[in-house]
DNA sequence: AAAATAATTAACCAAATGGTTAAATTATTT
DNA sequence: AAATAATTTAACCATTTGGTTAATTATTTT
């Protein structure tokens, strides 16, 4: 009549997500998980030695689910236009499925930023030095030749990242803790991006012939 | 009076502000409070009656502290531009000097955001409307009239906040976890913010005509 | 200086929490 | 069907942790 091995214990990763997600590594409770999961806590431990390796095994699958898509959206042959366009819809296509998973992430990488970091850098997938030379090559004229294609980047993640993580305080305040204006407003924001940046290339495309040469 | 209560009470705070900011509310134990501040545990709940009363004093001490000087630099009176500007600096130079705020700041939000909401809304210093209406007038023309508002908040807290809220991860993975490099990268960034900012504006200044141009 | 009040401590306490044990139940293999 | 292995549970356990009590030491007040 139970769950067979395979069942439960993906029941087990289902549930920890969850909770994990909410209260972070410190605030979830063994009890609540192995609760939501209709299990008993002895059972949990049988699956799963300690709460780390629960949280190590519910991290790494949503990194390895996370990532690749990720990477797919940062091929180094596509136009840093392309690359934006569907990093920018991924991004909030993602958040808005996901809405506690800026938080929670960034929490742990603070709490723990060398577990986490190694583990990220640890996927083959991504490699950063091809991400910012990518970049680097196609920067379009108004970000200025002597930054580092880094600001771009951080420009592009910030904006995708902060009505989502700023969500509980945002929505009270500009939005009259409206539920669903704000969600209007998430959705309406993906376009938004991509009109204002396409807008921003757009104004400077004549300079642009194929491929300039910057040096930093 | 008594000026050894006011020494050790803040004291107290004061030990208390690195130890909840760097592991949060849960995360944060009493005992290592106390330790920090060279005093036993049970003076420590002689002056806060709890854990939460505690932090409470805490978070109110460090709002009261940044919220004036924030809400100074969205005065409606001045112009967009001197709104941004002085916004990009004071957040920069804030986070700088706080580095773990933006991280602790936005998990306690999620954790508890109805107490933490009313009372930042509390702060009367800070007219969400006025903000709002302010910036809708003065709108540059590339942000499409008929979006919200809220999109060139979003863009330019998003732009300050990342590259410090994502730093454990960002300068491992960008950076080869080269703090100086980092450091460099966020000083240079308020100037870069300015110049791309002001860039953009110009751009469409004909319709405008207000400030000098500037070359980049 | 004595009485009264405030600040501080050592020793406890109860609840919560992660984790364990050993037995029981169920599935699988022989 | 018996033996073996895998799964699940109830009852415990040790530690941690926020919090308390009652006594002690300053500090003020009278």
């Amino acid at each position: 009549m139970n769950a067979l091995k395979v069942e439960t214990k993906e029941k087990i990763i289902e549930v920890a997500h969850e909770v994990f997600l909410e209260k972070g590594l410190q605030g979830a409770r063994m009890q609540e998980i192995a609760d939501k999961a209709g299990i008993n806590k002895a059972l949990l431990h049988y699956y799963f030695r300690s709460k780390e390796s629960l949280f190590d095994a519910v991290f790494e699958k949503v990194i390895e689910e996370v990532i690749p898509e990720f990477s797919k959206k940062l091929q180094p042959s596509s136009k840093l236009e392309e690359v934006i366009r569907s990093f920018v819809e991924f991004y909030n296509n993602f958040f808005q499925e996901n809405p506690q998973f800026p938080q929670f992430f960034f929490h742990e990488i603070w709490q723990n930023p060398d577990k986490l970091a190694t583990f990220i850098k640890g996927q083959k997938n991504i490699k950063p030095d091809d991400i910012v030379n990518n970049i680097k090559k196609r920067l379009p004229p108004f970000y200025e030749s002597d930054y580092l294609p880094q600001h771009m980047i951080s420009n592009v993640m910030g904006m995708c990242l902060f009505p989502h993580i700023a969500r509980p305080l945002f929505q009270r305040i500009f939005f009259g803790n409206d539920e669903e204006k704000y969600d209007h407003f998430l959705s309406e924001r993906t376009d938004f991006l991509l009109t204002m940046l396409a807008g921003i290339e757009l104004e400077n495309k004549d300079q642009i012939t194929d491929e300039p040469e910057e040096d930093f």
